[in-house]
DNA sequence: AGCTAGAGGATTGTTCAACGATTCATCAAG
DNA sequence: CTTGATGAATCGTTGAACAATCCTCTAGCT
């Protein structure tokens, strides 16, 4: 019975993968690529008869992505205007930190009774950024980065914490665009990551919570400092 | 310049009302009270064409009401099959319950430095609730105890965290058509609820903490204990 | 009887074309 | 320089059409 639940368990897992096949999602797909890479930049009006155009879709189907990506605030949305590439605001920033700071010090504290592979899952990601950062691939560096901290609250293992996450830290990403260098945002954070990794490893969780906590900060000061300065 | 950006603040923050027109989310209204108040029970199915005709609008513009809601996690949306209103499993009621433990503790913490005005809020639905248990409307007592919960994470003063704890709210209330009687679900929480709200208020957030936390106890208990009797 | 296979109808997925509504840019008048 | 009007461009919504898929019901088989 519990093979047959394990097999049962695996296919309906699989399932997401049959049904990608909406055109729409595809689109979305696209275009929420371009828009974390930085080809859209944030302000860029997304005009339905041209996309439509390029990607050879029809506007009912365009439109359908663009709520998809609009959900994920990747896209906002506005009435008789038509949808704009997210532009984040300072106070985004500050709220998407406060929301981060709630969240991972929650992983944080479940880290005591989470699965151990699931914090081993933490210092996985953070090798990952080593190795990428010996490379010289920033922008690999800022996504095992992100990897890292959804790792953090996937010590929770609660699905809608997961998913808030990955949106909170996919908006952060539209933030990014206004540092110039990728290098000077993500290498000094390469340290802490290890070091947050090994204390909860070690189970010392007061003290990952701590480093956890001033990594939230400089990296915050850090990132409203070059609003900042490319003001508006 | 302090009267100026008052006023343009306050102008702004009216933005939202004037936008206000699109059909698919008026559309999206109409359904959502629907869903939310029990006319459409969980499972029920929403045909594309009798609904429209209904409602007087195209396939296409209800499409998009779907999908706004689908996004609300209010409805599923399978392919090829149609939208249904969502059935919560057990599953989903303990992880909304997981994530409230965590947006609302960090609220109860956040009393310490939150305005007064915004710690007055959370008691003043708790009378609202004790006034509604007086002549028996016992949706009225479920609607004041949801913004009583509101009102605790409005305290870390996130619109983020509003926005989820929003929708993990109207989520659940797919849950409560389990229960057959409203009463015996909301009544003996009143009592928590001021508690809580005292606490909060003299100040001393470890015990609102806890009491917060024992009520989360006991009410997902007794709505998973609802569904394991109505099994499936 | 019970089960399987297949035909047919119903519903959804997607596209297209059209028209009214709204916004934006331009330009003339004060 | 501001105000008001005009027109082009774009969005919002509709209706229709066709393909793809699902569901039901029947016929045929063991």
């Amino acid at each position: 019975m519990t093979a047959m639940a394990d097999w049962a368990a695996r296919l309906s897992a699989a399932r997401p993968v049959l049904d990608r096949a909406s055109a729409a999602e595809l689109v979305a797909d696209v275009l929420r690529e371009n828009v974390i890479d930085g080809s859209l930049p944030p302000g860029t009006r997304l005009s339905e008869e041209t996309i439509g155009n390029l990607l050879g879709v029809s506007r009912n189907t365009l439109r359908e992505a663009f709520r998809l990506l609009s959900h994920e605030n990747l896209l906002v949305h506005e009435l008789h205007r038509g949808v704009f590439v997210r532009k984040l605001a300072a106070a985004d920033v500050a709220d998407i930190y406060a929301m981060r700071r709630i969240l991972e010090t929650a992983g944080v504290r479940a880290a005591a009774t989470a699965p151990p592979e699931a914090v081993a899952e933490v210092r996985r990601h953070v090798e990952d950024g080593r190795s990428a950062a010996e490379t010289g691939d920033w922008a690999a560096v800022g996504t095992a980065n992100m990897r890292f901290h959804r790792a953090i609250t996937a010590l929770l293992a609660s699905p809608r914490v997961d998913e808030t996450m990955a949106r909170l830290l996919a908006e952060l990403r539209l933030a990014f665009h206004v540092m110039g260098e990728l290098r000077t945002f993500h290498e000094p954070y390469l340290g802490d990551n290890a070091r947050i990794a090994t204390l909860l490893i070690d189970g010392d969780h007061e003290r990952a919570e701590r480093e956890l906590l001033a990594y939230f900060d400089t990296a915050e000061a850090q990132l409203l400092a070059a609003y900042a300065e490319r003001a508006v």
